[in-house]
DNA sequence: CATTGTGTTGAA
DNA sequence: TCAACACAATGG
């Protein structure tokens, strides 16, 4: 969570609006919610949520109650960016993201609206493009995950040498041969350290 | 108390 | 199928 937000004010979320108002019975249907927490903590990354088969991102804004979606995406890579991305655009800098190295690569959202964000988000996952992105043969199922990255802490995940490189190449799809990722500025793999701020 | 993550439901 | 909302729990 990292939160060392310093607004604290005082979301008043209450009776929210009720999408349906055709006939709403009161019986069936559960409103929605979760029910109980699974053991199923975070296996993937932050803001990142896998629905059957397929990864969405949403983000959620520190002040408000509403949410940011990034859109869907089919890897984790994807989602992963663009919630990095995002974060990025919403803290301003240091947020915590999952590929800070990547950071960099990262497109900066034009304003800090919030479809800017998105499509900064959308432009991060297409940097991830993989097999699956491709409207092909689909069958390969996206599974089972690297379990290296148990957060425990916050500083534990900062601590994580050699993780990120791990977890990067098993997610990284991009084989010398076959498909390659393209990338805005340069499919090198020069670090360019240029400290980039859009808007702070 | 704030934040994230999951689940459901609803609409496209 | 995707998107949004709502709920629940965790962590601080």
């Amino acid at each position: 969570m990292v939160q060392s937000s310093k607004s604290h004010e005082i979301s008043s979320s209450s009776s929210q609006s009720e999408a349906g108002s055709t006939s709403l019975g009161q019986s069936q249907k559960r409103k929605a919610g979760r029910k109980k927490f699974k053991e199923t903590r975070h296996p993937i990354f932050k803001g990142v949520r896998t629905r059957k088969g397929k990864w969405v991102s949403e983000v959620r804004e520190p002040n408000k109650k509403s949410r940011i979606w990034l859109g869907t995406f089919s890897c984790p890579g994807m989602a992963a960016k663009a919630y990095d991305v995002a974060a990025l655009a919403l803290r301003g800098d240091a947020a915590f993201l999952n590929f800070p190295e990547s950071a960099h690569t990262l497109p900066h959202p034009k304003s800090l609206s919030v479809k800017d964000i998105q499509i900064a988000a959308m432009e991060a996952a297409e940097t991830f493009i993989d097999d699956k992105t491709l409207p092909d043969s689909l069958s390969s199922a996206v599974p089972a995950f690297p379990e290296n990255m148990v957060f425990e802490d916050e500083d534990e995940v900062f601590n994580m040498p050699g993780i990120l490189e791990s977890m990067a190449e098993g997610l990284m799809i991009t084989p010398p041969s076959t498909q390659k990722g393209y990338y805005p500025d340069d499919d090198d793999g020069n670090d360019y350290v240029e400290v980039i701020l859009w808007g702070d």
